[in-house]
DNA sequence: GTCTATAATACGATAGAC
DNA sequence: GTCTATCGTATTATAGAC
């Protein structure tokens, strides 16, 4: 592997877990044992050039996942129902949850960069598109469908925030039960 | 007014707008036009004692507000929503949404601080039986006004995220328009 | 392409005068 | 209760050797 793929995935993991500010160049050259000289080569306008790569390299692998979920089920439900099962277990797992969203980045940044809030929207368009189009599938209108894939991606950004404060993923396991009924016709 | 309030106002709104690392005591102190003294006078162990302090000073303003509303309005619906339009107003005026959570500091801090952690959980749990007391009112039984407060809290929370990314109150709009679908029996 | 060394600045926090 | 001055450390970033 090289060693600017390396900085953007140890990167990517720290600033999903702690924050854009709350993460030191130093901390991500030590994991990466690598030094400033290397991180200054790859990314030479520094520590926000590695920003951008990780939001571009995140809304890839965030896609593309729940992209294989959606295309594994019949139905809207029961795809979103698999996905929501998965970030349940990894926050059991691993007591947090990465992979899905970068609420902490979006909610850090959003008011200071507008280009790294550009970058936060593409992902959650991309997320929303990919339900509204399985909801086509279902049957929806484009309408309804628009609207329902926004309260889904509201609903589940605004649970895995209150499973990290609550440090239970039990609002995830409800929202799961209560799914069917946002998803009537 | 008194300079310790003085101060938790002002970092109170800081915190809001550019979360917990994002906003340095010089900053701080800038807008409050005064120095390190006075401001370690008020809160000997530093930075975390004051957000501690604003943490506990939104959560008694934010709550204060939510149950006027609720006061003020027959169900659960119209309450809500006249919320949600106060919410999008101040995003239309203001460009950004203080007073109602502080996500940029949880979802920055869930991980780093359990203190911190839980004032901010003591919120959402505030909010969520607000609406949770409402609906029992409106007839639900306790179960279904549990879930469906969670629901509630989990959307508009997401639905501000998705806001602040997008940089306009079309979430929140719709979110309010769907929202009698959500507070079905 | 990676290293070492260093710069320049910002950070949170403390001591002591008034 | 507020000030000034300072400390120690962490921050991002740069220069130059290899």
């Amino acid at each position: 592997m090289d060693t600017k793929s390396l900085i953007v995935d140890i990167a990517t993991n720290l600033f999903q877990q702690k924050g854009y500010k709350g993460v030191g160049l130093n901390e991500i050259l030590k994991e990466c044992n690598i030094t400033k000289g290397a991180l200054y080569h790859h990314f030479p306008n520094g520590k926000e050039e590695l920003l951008i790569a990780c939001l571009q390299s995140m809304n890839e692998s965030i896609t593309a996942s729940i992209e294989g979920i959606f295309r594994g089920y019949p139905t809207t439900l029961e795809a979103s129902q698999a996905m929501l099962e998965k970030l349940v277990d990894d926050f059991d797992r691993e007591g947090t949850i990465t992979g899905y969203t970068f609420t902490s980045i979006v909610s850090e940044m959003a008011s200071l960069s507008d280009s790294i809030r550009i970058a936060c929207s593409l992902l959650y368009t991309n997320i929303q598109g990919i339900y509204s189009n399985k909801l086509e599938e279902d049957g929806f209108s484009k309408e309804k469908a628009y609207s329902t894939a926004l309260m889904m991606t509201a609903t589940i950004e605004g649970g895995i925030m209150l499973c990290l404060t609550q440090n239970t993923s039990d609002p995830l396991k409800m929202i799961s039960s209560v799914l069917p009924n946002l998803l009537k016709k």
